[in-house]
DNA sequence: ATCCTCCCCTAC
DNA sequence: TAAGGTAGGGGAGGAT
């Protein structure tokens, strides 16, 4: 796979803008070709991009899937994430680019791929920069670096943008926390005008109903959503294109050596060396009459459906089609418990009742609003509880209904496979037929005693009420998280000890980044390592993967939630000290955070306490105290939710700074990996500050600049001071809201120390500084005794009283400064 | 009894 | 080549 030299990089493209019209007639021309070629194969039409790598950053035009199709004709790469080999960012907008994260690829027009096709070679980049301090020189586009293991600093991102199973967990939890979401608010429900024109054919059922949807074979479905020749096809959705590889006979030796280890009748035993052992995520129902299942090696799927067509993956296809399902059925209600991107179970019996409908009625007008809304067939199930929504499903699909009335639940569950229960997988199934038990049936009329011995008390009370249909668990509509956790056993083969240790840093930032987007903190750390199991080859049949293992953990509970990322690194690191394990046979590795608290509404922040506190102090002062609940709000589902557009300040809000943020991301000055989102701001509040604040903000909450306003300085001209949330507050009666902010925070919030430095800069402008020495003596020695963020956060309220004090008086202040803190220097 | 740690199992 | 993650339920067995 080596890449040909780049040709044509020379400027030979002077005076090509002179050629307006006919460029512009070309780049039509290829937006027809798009159209025309979209559901075909793709022709390859030339080598131009031969060695690009392109990632498309918001709304380009040509699109998105126009630059992808360009890129596979012309024979360039499109990349769904960016990886260390993208070599190429395309954007057409600025805002849209989040410049920070890109790090040194350069950003580059859409024009840039259209002019070169037009041309028929490789433009210079250079000229289609999208601004212009940015790198001129070309990537190294000749010997791109791949992260193959986790030996490289790359590998994870690279690995997560590549795994199904690791889009499958973070979408799921995405969609648990969209709906958690959308039940904080109230809300109107747009989809139920349809309802009233939907056909009444039936009786609306009496008894409580609940829906379970699932779509058909999703990952194959959405991919098909472009490819409608393959419809009736067996098509799987796999890594590999093809399942026979080209001979190796190195390889063919390692397989042989591994098939040895395995026991009969495992999957192995159908593939030889020359299979692909790359899982197949999702297939047809035509290649499952076949025998074919997900998860299937594709060497072994070929074997038993040899037609079998594989397409790729295409996981921003995946998140748009779920997200639609998701809008489409919260726009009628909201009982909905999310259990996957394509999954999900709905309570569904008041809307019944409130538009007359039978199930039937339903079912049909949901599945055609999501088939036309998606472009992908689901099938719903419907019951009293959740197990029998589930198990009608089963009876349901591919692309149909089924309601089980309670009246046929005994004799529909009677003829149930045990492996059909939700719960039931393989080593359950296999305890179950040591008992001789083979379905519901079979169970229905077992004993209690028995099935409790063989699978526990609880698993066993369970299974038998499974058996009759019975399901005590209510839908959950809200969701805690128990346990953050991050986890590779893929591609773990270290030549030394410190590339293990640096890769346990990475999962750490990983879990660590995590837990501070859902804004919460943990007290237990586990490591989990998985070992090559000793009578195992060195080498594993899949390329990479973990082959045969032992799994072992070990935990850390500490008597504090963790602070600091780290805290978390050196936990991290002495557990694997401990567990004694040499870095060269480990093939996986695992860093899970449990006990967790949740952290900004448990935790007040200065603002919350200021709010009650003033209340307190001034039970008739302004209306900025009433509002201080609503800093407590639980984060949005920022990633899927509906966010960031400023929020409407009604009159008499307008100088509350604690109306300012809402979901905002805490800042940690050590951890650079935490990504700061856009959060949602008020900018009329911001547009009042002063501009060096202002900029700050701007900067540490990388938000869009917003129009300028004059600034306030000049001390004698300035308006009067703007009321702060302090404002009306005298020395002693904020000393101790502060001195409480100080017990309760384990890191001061940025905010909070900008409002607060804000306050006294004020205060040396108005000339009101009496108090100050005072305040900031007490300041210094209390954040003296506390860690290094605090060191930092004074240093800022120094900063902004002196800049005050400087603008007023022409002057500072004498105020202390340096701890004797080692960390700060 | 109840809790904790270290597993295993399951689902998507 | 290939991308074998992640959260939760729960059991065994020891500590309290």
């Amino acid at each position: 796979m080596s890449r040909r030299r780049q040709q044509n990089r020379d400027d030979e493209d002077n005076g090509f803008a002179e050629w307006g019209g006919y460029m512009e007639a070309k780049k039509a021309k290829l937006r027809e070709q798009y159209k025309e070629t979209t559901a075909k194969e793709v022709e390859k039409l030339s080598d131009i991009f031969t060695g690009v790598s392109i990632l498309v950053n918001g709304l380009t035009n040509p699109s998105s899937d126009q630059l992808k199709l360009l890129m596979a004709q012309h024979g360039g790469t499109f990349h769904l994430y960016q990886s260390s080999t993208t070599t190429h960012i395309i954007a057409s907008n600025l805002p849209n680019v989040k410049i920070n994260k890109l790090g040194s690829v350069p950003i580059v027009k859409p024009s840039w791929i259209t002019d070169s096709i037009a041309l028929n070679k490789l433009l210079d980049y250079k000229r289609y920069l999208l601004y212009t301090n940015q790198t001129t020189t070309q990537p190294p586009l000749d010997f791109p670096v791949v992260a193959k293991t986790a030996s490289d600093p790359h590998f994870l991102e690279e690995f997560y943008s590549n795994s199904r199973l690791h889009l499958i967990s973070t979408l799921g939890a995405e969609y648990k926390q969209f709906i958690s979401d959308l039940r904080e608010k109230p809300r109107d429900f747009p989809g139920r005008v349809k309802l009233s024109h939907v056909p009444k054919t039936g009786a609306v059922p009496q008894t409580p109903v609940v829906m379970h949807i699932d779509m058909d074979c999703f990952f194959v479905s959405v991919g098909l959503r472009t490819r409608p020749e393959l419809r009736g096809l067996p098509v799987a959705v796999t890594h590999a294109r093809r399942a026979q590889l080209n001979p190796n006979k190195e390889r063919e030796e390692t397989v042989t050596l591994n098939m040895d280890r395995m026991p009969e009748g495992v999957e192995l035993r159908m593939i030889d060396g020359r299979s692909s052992m790359s899982e197949v995520a999702s297939c047809s129902y035509e290649a499952r009459k076949c025998g074919v299942k997900n998860g299937m090696f594709l060497g072994a799927a070929a074997k038993l459906c040899p037609q079998i067509k594989t397409i790729p993956y295409d996981f921003e296809g995946y998140k748009e089609v779920s997200m639609v399902l998701y809008k489409t059925l919260a726009s009628y209600t909201l009982n909905i418990e999310a259990v996957s991107c394509d999954e999900m179970y709905v309570e569904v019996s008041d809307l019944l009742k409130s538009y007359d409908l039978s199930v039937e009625d339903w079912a049909n007008h949901i599945r055609d609003e999501i088939k036309t809304a998606t472009g992908c067939p689901c099938s719903t199930g419907f019951g009293s509880n959740r197990l029998q929504a589930r198990l009608a499903t089963k009876k349901a699909k591919p692309d149909g209904s089924y309601y089980l009335k309670p009246e046929d639940v005994e004799s529909y569950l009677a003829e149930i496979a045990l492996a059909d229960l939700p719960g039931v997988g393989y080593a359950t199934l296999s305890k179950l037929k040591s008992l001789g038990l083979e379905t519901c049936g079979d169970v229905q009329v077992a004993s209690l005693g028995v099935l409790q011995r063989e699978l526990g008390a609880k698993m066993g009370e369970t299974l038998l009420e499974q058996a009759k249909g019975i399901d005590r668990k209510p839908l959950n509509y809200t969701h805690e998280r128990k346990s953050v956790s991050a986890e590779i056993n893929y591609g773990i083969r270290f030549k030394t000890i410190n590339e293990c240790y640096n890769f346990l840093e990475s999962l750490g930032n990983e879990v660590w980044s995590r837990l501070n987007e859902i804004k919460m903190r943990a007290k237990t750390v586990t490591l989990k390592l998985m070992i090559r199991a000793a009578d195992a080859p060195l080498e594993t049949a899949k390329f990479l993967g973990h082959g045969l293992c032992d799994s072992v953990s070990k935990s850390q509970t500490l008597a504090h939630h963790i602070s600091d990322v780290k805290i978390l690194h050196r936990e991290v690191r002495t557990l694997y000290d401990k567990m004694n394990v040499n870095y060269a046979e480990l093939r996986g590795l695992g860093v899970q955070l449990t006990k967790l608290e949740k952290l900004a509404p448990i935790n007040p922040t200065l603002s919350n306490f200021l709010q009650q506190e003033s209340k307190k102090i001034q039970p008739t002062g302004d209306k900025t105290a009433s509002r201080g609940r609503e800093l407590v709000r639980p984060p949005s589902g920022e990633k899927v939710a509906t966010r960031g557009r400023p929020r409407k300040n009604s009159k008499g809000q307008k100088n509350s700074l604690s109306n300012f943020f809402k979901n905002k991301k805490e800042i940690t000055g050590q951890n650079k990996s935490v990504e700061i989102k856009k959060a949602e701001v008020d900018l009329n509040v911001l547009q009042e500050l002063p501009p060096e604040i202002r900029a700050e903000i701007i900067k540490e909450y990388n938000l869009e600049t917003p129009a300028p306003k004059p600034p306030l300085e000049s001390p004698e001209t300035a308006p009067p001071a703007k009321k702060s949330p302090f404002s009306g507050l005298n020395w002693p009666q904020l000393k101790p809201i502060l001195y409480k902010w100080l017990q309760s925070e384990q890191k001061p919030d940025n905010y909070d120390v900008v409002l607060l430095g804000e306050h006294f800069r004020q205060s040396a402008i108005t000339r009101d500084i009496d108090w100050l020495p005072t305040a900031m003596n007490f300041l210094y020695r209390n954040f003296a005794q506390m860690n290094c963020c605090w060191h930092k956060a004074y240093h800022k309220i120094v900063d902004l009283v002196q800049q005050g004090m400087v603008a007023r008086y022409g002057g500072t202040l004498l105020i202390k400064r340096d701890f004797d803190c080692l960390n700060c220097f």
